[in-house]
DNA sequence: TTAACAATTTAACAAATGTTCATATATTCG
DNA sequence: CGAATATATGAACATTTGTTAAATTGTTAA
């Protein structure tokens, strides 16, 4: 498929996907899981600079999973995230190589 | 650069950037000027399908000129906008390639 | 030059979304 | 059961979006 080629549905679908990563918060945590295979909740927040509760750091988690681009397995007290679209992490690599 | 040294200071900017772009209409935008070099206010509504009014449209236009991803040029009655950081642009290649 | 028009921007507002903080609901263990 | 821990939810607050109308800037022609 050519880039010309898009059509109205293709971007309000690549805006959304484009929208739920663009936060700080949320591209630190999907920088993290690029790592890591799964992990949960409150581990996120004692390993992340950025300094998030566990309340919103449920918050971004479930903003990410509600769009596909999170799971979750729930294993005894934890719930345990993890990247359910690995191409997303090629974004970051695309921005650093661009300069963006 | 590798992704693992991002720190907080360019995930910021990267959000910021990523926010201004995720948006259907500006996707769209985008995605015309790739194409003609440069293209007024006017035109660019009649041209794209998203139906936008030119009041609207003037904002999308400033809102990705204040991020310094287009800039524009004043001839005669009409403002020409065009893509600043082609860059950008490889952002829909990426995002094809990968499914996004 | 001034009146009329055309292109773009700004302003003012309501509606929708997103973010954050405080609280509630599980779940495990003693 | 009740305390402690892990996560989720709710509601206040902030930002974004879209509309409509008015203001600004430039052009043309009487």
């Amino acid at each position: 498929m050519k880039v010309a080629e898009l059509h109205d549905i293709a971007l309000e679908d690549m805006a959304q996907t484009l929208k739920v990563i663009a936060h700080p918060v949320r591209l630190e945590i999907l920088l993290h899981l690029a790592d890591s295979t799964k992990i949960d909740v409150t581990t996120l927040c004692d390993k992340l600079s950025c300094g998030c509760e566990a309340s919103m750091m449920s918050h971004h988690l479930t903003k990410m999973k509600a769009h596909g681009i999170l799971t979750s397995v729930k294993e005894g007290k934890q719930v345990y995230y993890q990247v359910a679209r690995k191409e997303v992490l090629n974004l970051f690599q695309c921005m650093l190589n661009t300069n963006l």
